[in-house]
Formats: C-alpha cells, structure tokens, sequence
DNA sequence: CAAGCGTGGCT
DNA sequence: TAGCCAAGCTT
C-alpha cells in the first residue's frame, strides 16, 4: 500500500460519517440496500436521499418485495424524489434479479437498466470488496486536483482511479474518496488545510486549488409556456399517466398543451384533444423550474360532465409541477 | 456525445 | 438572489 493510500483510508476509518446504508463495513454490505442508495443519491443530496432510502426500505426490505410491487407503489414512494427513470429502472432491474440472483460482475450489473459503470462499481465494491473503481462527482474532483487536470476527460478519470485503488480493501477505498470529496475536497472552500493527504495533491502544492475542475459550460435554461386543464367534479380530478419516456415519465399528470403560437390555440387543442366544448375559467399562474426548464402554465378549470375518469389525487405518483397546478384546485383533502 | 432528465439546499 | 451544485444514466 503506498502512503497515500495508508493516510486516505486511515483518514476514512477515523472521520466517516454515520449514514443509514453504512450499517456494515465498506465491502461487506447487502447489495440491494446498496444498490437501492447508490440509485438514491444519483444526483441527489445526502439529506434528501436518506429520508427516501430509510421509506423505500421499509416498504420494499428485500429485493423480491420490490419485484412484487406494482410499478405504481414504486412511483408513489420516488414522488418528489425527481428524475423518474430511476423508479421505473430500479423496478425493472429488481425483477430480473428476483428471476436470476444478484449480478456478480461488472458486465452482468451494467446490463441492469439504470445500472451504469459508477453504479456497477460501487455496489460490487462496497458489497463484495470487488477491486472496482467508481468515478462519480466528488472522486473526479479529487483526481483532478491531485493530479491538476483542470479539465479532466472521462477516459482518464477511469484510468486514474483504477490505478490508485487499493486492491487490499476496494469498499473503503472507494468509500473513502467519496468522502473526502464530499467532506473536505469540496466543490468551493475546499479545507485543504485538515485534508489527510495535501502533502500528495499537486493542485495544493501549486495553489490552484480553487481553479481546479474548471466549471462546466452550463446549458441555458429554456423557457416553456404551456396551458394546464383542471378537471374536477368537487372531490376527484382527471389526471392521466404521462408517457413512460422524456418528462416527468410515468408520473400522473393534469392535461398539458405546450404554447407554440398563442395562448388560446393550445387550449383549443387542450379542449378538442379531451372533446369538451365548455372553454373552461382561468383560475392562474403556476411557475416552475427544473435544472433546464423554466415553466410558465395557464391553469384553466372546467367542472367535469364528461366521460373522463377522475381519480383521488393521493393514490397516483405526482409531480412537484402537478402539485402546484392541483393546488390552484381549492379543492379540500386533495392531499 | 451532447442533451435530456427533477428537486431542493446552499451561498 | 440567481445560479451553482448534488454518490449518473440513457439515447
């Protein structure tokens, strides 16, 4: 072992927090709660993900519980969790692993829908001590700074990280820094000073900490103007499942019609589209944003004597979006 | 391969 | 506060 490597998981053994999914040592742990968290935190916080692991478990305790459910209690429990996909996937995958047994290598864990190289990595590695590597967002910051490569490709964080992993302990190692990118090597105000390997980090040495990764060219986000059909009868309202791809997938929804020319042709597409001859009451505005989406909807509310089926909206898996577009409803107990 | 995919915490 | 960011994957 070099001493890198010594100081980093000495440093780890010493100061890793205590998380819900950290109930075993690193490499010895249930693949499934591991494969459940590393699926959870993909691009979510650690405050958030853990109230959603720590709900997901008690509904779902074994994988085959999962593979039983119907995807719509999966949805239910993701909701408000954000980027769907995971749901569907993870639902999915738990029903090839209820036929086949847990994957027990790279290519059999990337073959799983949702399961990419971070997420095959880390749950051999933290499960089976396989000597795997795992790039995520936290380790390409620590390679980058350490080897200052200020604009780091793909191919080569996969390189460096699988030359330095400690092939004695791959689950901590792994562990390990992850969590000094989330503890110490941090995105702004790094704290170099109580990093337990500084001496080895070039970006330190050379002071160019704070330049090191360069920050991504951010995509503008695009507005989008859409008008919004509120269906009720007084207790029920119609809400329809979105399609499995692309937005808010799988989610129940009210009926959106994207504003390509004006506001009153997409809800006259909105009302043909449903055969309802009534024009409806403008009852407001809802805003929402998403990482790339600034929506601006026009809720318009009709009393429903139309064949459409309405349901309860707390039976159906929703949006942030469709909450807020329900709650221009004022109807009681929606919720 | 760049774009699409949610939501909330933090500064 | 408006933007940046968070244990990525898919197409």
């Amino acid at each position: 072992m070099s001493e890198l490597q010594t100081e980093l998981l000495e440093w780890y053994f010493a100061n890793a927090r205590v998380l819900p999914w950290r109930d075993r040592e690193a490499g010895t742990r249930d693949p499934y709660r591991t494969w459940l968290s590393e699926t959870l935190l993909q691009q979510t916080q650690i405050s958030r993900g853990s109230v959603y692991y720590t709900a997901f478990l008690e509904v779902f305790p074994t994988v085959q519980d999962l593979a039983d459910a119907p995807l719509e209690a999966v949805l239910k429990l993701w909701e408000g969790a954000g980027y769907y996909a995971r749901a569907r996937n993870l639902h999915a995958a738990a029903r090839v692993i209820a036929q086949h047994g847990f994957p027990t290598t790279l290519e059999g864990w990337r073959a799983l829908p949702g399961v990419g190289r971070y997420t095959a990595g880390a749950v051999l590695s933290l499960s089976r001590n396989a000597p795997l590597p795992v790039v995520d967002g936290n380790v390409r910051r620590v390679l980058a700074r350490l080897l200052v490569e200020p604009d780091p490709t793909e191919t080569w964080l996969w390189v460096q990280a699988e030359q330095l992993i400690d092939s004695s302990q791959p689950g901590a190692w792994n562990e390990a820094m992850i969590e000094l990118g989330a503890t110490v090597c941090m995105p702004r105000k790094p704290r170099c000073a109580s990093c337990p390997i500084n001496s080895h980090c070039a970006a330190f040495h050379a002071a160019r900490v704070d330049q090191i990764p360069a920050p991504k060219p951010r995509v503008a986000v695009k507005q989008i103007h859409a008008v919004a059909l509120l269906i009720t009868d007084g207790a029920r309202v119609y809400l329809e499942q979105r399609a499995l791809t692309g937005l808010l997938g799988g989610l129940h929804g009210v009926p959106l019609e994207v504003v390509a020319s004006t506001r009153d042709d997409a809800l006259a597409a909105l009302l043909e589209r449903y055969g309802l001859a009534a024009t409806g009451e403008w009852v407001g505005k809802v805003a929402h944003t998403m990482t790339h989406r600034q929506f601006q909807l026009e809720v318009y509310h009709l009393t429903s004597s139309t064949a459409l089926p309405l349901e309860s909206p707390q039976h159906v898996a929703l949006s942030k979006l469709d909450a807020k577009v329900l709650a221009l409803s004022k109807l009681e107990a929606l919720f």
